[in-house]
DNA sequence: CTGAATGCAAAAGCTTTGCACTAGG
DNA sequence: CCTAGTGCAAAGCTTTTGCATTCAG
């Protein structure tokens, strides 16, 4: 298997899932980096990389597909919906309790060993919205 | 607005579109370039970003994140879900139809307008999972 | 004809990795 | 201690782009 047991809580790790954890948004490595960076200067991003692989595989962050290939994090750990602008690619959580047992009616129709299901809504969002109203009249 | 209403059907554009509907599997923008090259010998790699971009935008295609943020394409633009293994990162389609005006529980719980959904089953393809077994056996 | 699309190659991201050094438990 | 984790910088990939040229309609 390639579960590593012996992991340590270093001072990186915990400032990266901290301000994560603060950010209500679904920001790129990069955007971690520069946050944290003000709490940890020399903190190169590198290790910001390493250290959000290593935080996903413990499901304390979620990793999303971000626009043209880039990443996304996510500090929220729990069961929730994103919507995802189709302009801008920004994503967001949505309130909302998970479809009980949908993947049920999935089993049987796939070889696949299913584990759980994702949601994601697609949409414009507020600011794209005002922007394309703007274009229209102008 | 950003609609380009005159385009070209060349033919590395048809080739590409051929291909990738002959294809059952979500190939990686490389994949189309090598199987398209023997038939378009001096195609470019960027000539298949290029069109699968187009193609994607006239909503022929569907383009989907893979792994590390690699692009994955889809031949199948009809509405389908997919399962995704979450250790090879394989995607497949899932015959199955959309649970309808799901999106409509949504309304209200964001300022998004929203435009549709898609739903991700995530598991175990059958080779990670003859593997898995046959690490633990040894 | 005309400009959308191509081929080529260079540039531009974003992410990973090798290595010597540091520090967590 | 001992080895997981770090900083740095280089390498690796994938995707995008500038430009002269080609070709679809």
């Amino acid at each position: 298997m390639n579960i590593q047991t012996k992991t340590r809580m270093t001072r990186q790790r915990r400032v990266i899932l901290e301000e994560l954890k603060n950010m209500k948004s679904h920001p790129s490595a990069d955007e971690i980096y520069l946050v944290v960076r003000s709490r940890l200067p020399r903190i190169s991003l590198g290790t910001v990389y390493r250290n959000l692989q290593h935080l996903s595989r413990q499901d304390l962050i979620r990793i999303l597909p971000g626009a043209s290939g880039q990443m996304l994090f996510d500090g929220n750990a729990t069961e929730h919906y994103h919507v995802r602008c189709t302009i801008c690619g920004r994503v967001e959580d949505l309130p909302g309790r998970p479809i009980l047992h949908f993947e049920r009616d999935m089993v049987g129709k796939t070889e696949y060993e299913i584990l759980g299901y994702k949601i994601e809504l697609v949409g414009i969002c507020p600011d794209c919205k005002g922007r394309e109203k703007l274009e229209q009249a102008g």
